[in-house]
DNA sequence: GAGATATATTCGCATCAGCGTATATGAGGG
DNA sequence: CCCTCATATACGCTGATGCGAATATATCTC
């Protein structure tokens, strides 16, 4: 059931910027290592790492360290109703032509013979509707 | 079916504020005149109207005026993700505790023998899922 | 058309977001 | 330890946002 006290705005203000969209685009299904980010969107390693502190500073998404490597993870949101719109944000992707591309470039990204050099990012279970 | 030129990142924005989010939720299913919004909330007048020409320029809500008086509606976007987005956060309300006061207020200022003196609201078609 | 009412806009200010650049932290390997 | 690599944070700038106060616009009434 959702909790009166989640800050809705709060998500919402970290939902309003086209790259913090994109990065939760590339984590829909999958934990995503920093460099694929920087790799995939073409852009500084800085502004990268300070939109996904946003998006974990609005409790969206986590972080899980692997020797160098920082891995994110989208966190589905206690509150039922932020949940749904995420889900809904999530879902209007699809129609995303740019979103699709990242993805493309994503899946080329992982499935090359010499990979970046960091891990492979890790399938999770699919979410439950 | 989804237009992928919708400007998603706006639409976000103008929902990251708490007055606004307090706006929608009076004009959930009906039509509100301005001076509704400015006593009900208890805010200034300036602050409500600039909040809903926010909204209006995010393409959320439009206006009409009738006389002296202007009403304030939701507006589907006819972008469908955006429109599932819209109808989750409005259905989020249900659980606020201050958004349903609010709907508690206005239903008192609409019963009450004598009004604030503007026009009632117009009660609209519900909205197809 | 003068006055009253409802609403919108402007102004000045404080705060915050986003960016590039530079630098700090943290882990691994020699 | 020192060096390197991956990532995070600090700094300084510019532009946007939110606010109260004041003012402008639009409509109605007389």
């Amino acid at each position: 059931m959702a909790r009166s006290d989640f800050d809705m705005p709060r998500m919402f203000a970290a939902l309003s910027d086209r790259t913090r969209l994109r990065l939760l685009n590339l984590m829909r299904d999958r934990e995503v290592c920093v460099c694929y980010f920087v790799d995939i969107l073409g852009q500084s390693q800085p502004k990268i790492s300070r939109h996904l502190a946003y998006l974990r500073r609005a409790g969206i998404v986590s972080a899980r360290r692997e020797g160098k490597w920082m891995h994110y993870r989208i966190t589905r949101p206690t509150d039922a109703a932020a949940n749904a719109i995420l889900e809904a944000t999530l879902q209007s992707f699809e129609a995303d032509k740019e979103m699709r591309a990242d993805l493309a470039k994503f899946s080329k990204a992982c499935c090359a013979p010499v990979t970046i050099g960091a891990p492979l990012p890790t399938q999770l279970s699919p979410y439950k509707a």
